[in-house]
DNA sequence: AACCAATTTTTGTGATCACAAATCTTGATT
DNA sequence: AATCAAGATTTGTGATCACAAAAATTGGTT
């Protein structure tokens, strides 16, 4: 008989542990980090955080400098273009492929996401923000049902959120705003190409607002 | 004075043996692998194995199955078009970058790899196919100067090389034919359209002749 | 022979140890 | 005060150990 154990693995929830605090903005470009540190901090051994670091190397949101330290990538105005131009071919293609799978319980969820999103905007709660902006285009993006434009496009977000953050912490979130409400009007009214569109405006936006801040690139 | 040793790390060497065993067709899919195993063979201890397996794992070149065995991922009919479907739009994109960076040079050294590659194939070595067939590939994008869209695509591979040295292990390399010297002609006419398409000529023949081998997927 | 439970072996996981390289600290010299 | 070399500390790396879970083997029963 197979006997599965199904509990997390240390290995598995340090390494979520990791990403949230990447993809959230919970650590900024350029600071270093250290294997013992952030096993201290986790309260676990160094050996499941040198694998957790390896799979985020992998996946391009740490960095191996050659002197073997291990820190968040700083972005460079090159590293922001390519980023942004991968995002605006994989993204809305990745949200039209979704469309057809979104039925009006998902529509309703996205509505509340948004609200919440606002909400944290609202409070000046930066991640909170980032969380909700995450939850609104990843409930889009897995219902693609496309498992390998999804960690490409997850690969993507890793990259970006730390200068994201960044940015956020120089220029306020006042000037920010987003297409989600434009994108959920579009899915109710099940217009692919309006949909499509509020998605690569929402990124641009977006990245417009990062990239303005061109003191940091 | 900081004095970084340029030697190369048990584990970034580990790391490359075992992406190039992968890459060239040297693992097959659903093969069980084991650390001790692999560190055996590679005379190393089990540690850079492991975290080697997770930077493959994050790279989706390797699989941890909920019994924590780690394997190369099995082929399906539905992951094969959602490679596919990256590829085209990921790869003709970047030799599309790549293509203003393509001096006489390196032309000259495409066609070189090219003929290695017919002769590899001539002589029914795959894994000298395989080879050639990345290098051609691969001397095109890295001349992009976009790291992030080439980590994407190196992801690609990685996913579908186990398959494709699966398929020619059934049905032989007679079939197989390429549009390499196409996709050089362009380059010296520099007909930046005419590479482009025989960029996706050659992608789309290649995974059309994979995908016929529907008795695996 | 076929099946199944008990035992043995193999395997992944996490922690710890040893070591060398990189960084930080210290204190003497100019 | 600034500089720099010597010593101390921190850090990443690789190997090893202990343990539990999974897989393979064994041997007895039908």
């Amino acid at each position: 008989m197979n006997q599965v154990s199904n509990t997390l693995t240390v290995n598995e929830s340090t390494y979520r542990a990791l990403k949230e605090k990447i993809l959230f903005g919970e650590m900024l470009p350029g600071r270093p980090v250290t294997l013992r540190g952030l096993a201290e901090s986790l309260g676990v051994s160094p050996t499941p955080v040198r694998e957790t670091v390896r799979r985020l190397t992998a996946e391009r949101a740490l960095n191996l400098q050659d002197n073997r330290r291990v820190s968040i990538p700083e972005m460079t105005a090159k590293r922001f273009q390519e980023i942004r131009h991968a995002r605006l071919i994989l993204e809305p293609e990745l949200a039209t492929l979704a469309m057809i799978n979104i039925d009006k319980k998902t529509i309703k969820r996205l509505i509340d996401i948004d609200i919440k999103t606002d909400l944290a905007l609202y409070k000046n709660d930066f991640s909170g923000y980032m969380r909700g902006n995450y939850d609104f285009h990843f409930t889009i993006y897995r219902r693609a049902n496309n498992d390998v434009l999804l960690s490409l496009v997850e690969s993507l977000w890793l990259q970006f959120a730390p200068y994201m953050r960044q940015v956020y912490n120089h220029l306020g979130t006042t000037a920010l705003d987003d297409q989600h409400r434009m994108a959920t009007k579009a899915l109710e009214n099940r217009d692919s190409i309006a949909f499509k569109n509020a998605i690569m405006e929402d990124l641009q936006q977006g990245m417009t607002f990062i990239g303005a801040s061109n003191t940091l690139l």
